[in-house]
DNA sequence: GCATTAACCACAG
DNA sequence: CTGTGGTTAATGC
């Protein structure tokens, strides 16, 4: 399969299947596509940013460097855009991405991008609805961080990734213990340490990267008490 | 006071 | 990169 061609490619986004034939053959002429590995860098916090990124497939972490601490801000899973946000509200990122496995992404030029959104509403209301949800899952996000204690915000996220991410109660872990202190705000000692406790109480099974999930009651009631 | 929570440090696989 | 133990600070009965 072609992967830089839009017109044939089978990976298109929910809302560039709405993109008329001359406009796919532009987007192809204004994009470029490219692979990442593992921990490469897709694109970098204060760096100037003039293109929207789509992810086709893969698994990226969206981090910003805080004040304090590097944040991981959330996970991206493929389909998925990236940096709209960050490209048309501001000339420079206001946070990094960075491949968690392996990901193929097109680069799409903001001036292409922004003339779809303007010829073609039926993308453009796509796009939007994409961005609302983006920020409703942000403010949970944020709730979640701020309201609960460390149990609460480990098992929402082991939750998240159980759910959202991979739609299994037995998954490989893709992050280290670092990356999930860095995206649940805690140290890593505090990460392996509830980690071995829900282990040990049977609530969730830990081998090596492998997560299973075994009590997902407890696990949801853990989550919602915080 | 005393208990709990969680960060920080150091050190060892 | 991880796990563990000791220490310490903050907060809440």
């Amino acid at each position: 399969m072609d992967l830089s061609n839009c017109s044939t490619c089978l990976l298109k986004s929910k809302a560039a299947r709405y993109l008329l034939d001359e406009e796919l053959i532009t987007q192809t002429q204004n994009c470029v596509h490219g692979e990442f590995k593992k921990g490469e860098t897709i694109f970098k916090q204060n760096a100037l940013s003039s293109n929207i990124i789509y992810i086709q497939t893969g698994l990226v972490k969206l981090m910003i460097d805080g004040p304090h601490a590097t944040q991981i801000l959330r996970l991206k899973k493929a389909p998925c855009y990236l940096g709209i946000p960050t490209t048309m509200g501001d000339k420079i990122n206001h946070y990094s991405a960075i491949a968690l496995e392996s990901t193929q992404a097109c680069f799409i030029d903001i001036g292409v991008f922004r003339g779809l959104l303007k010829t073609n509403p039926e993308f453009s209301y796509q796009i939007i609805v994409k961005l609302c949800k983006n920020e409703l899952d942000q403010f949970d996000r944020c709730v979640n961080l701020v309201q609960k204690q460390i149990f609460g915000r480990l098992a929402t996220h082991l939750l998240y990734l159980s759910n959202e991410i991979f739609n299994s109660k037995e998954f490989i872990m893709p992050l280290t213990r670092n990356e999930i202190a860095q995206l649940t705000s805690t140290s890593r000692e505090t990460v392996s340490r509830l980690l071995n406790v829900l282990s040990k109480e049977k609530i969730i099974k830990i081998n090596g990267k492998k997560v299973q999930v075994l009590n997902y009651q407890m696990l949801v009631k853990i989550s919602e008490k915080g």
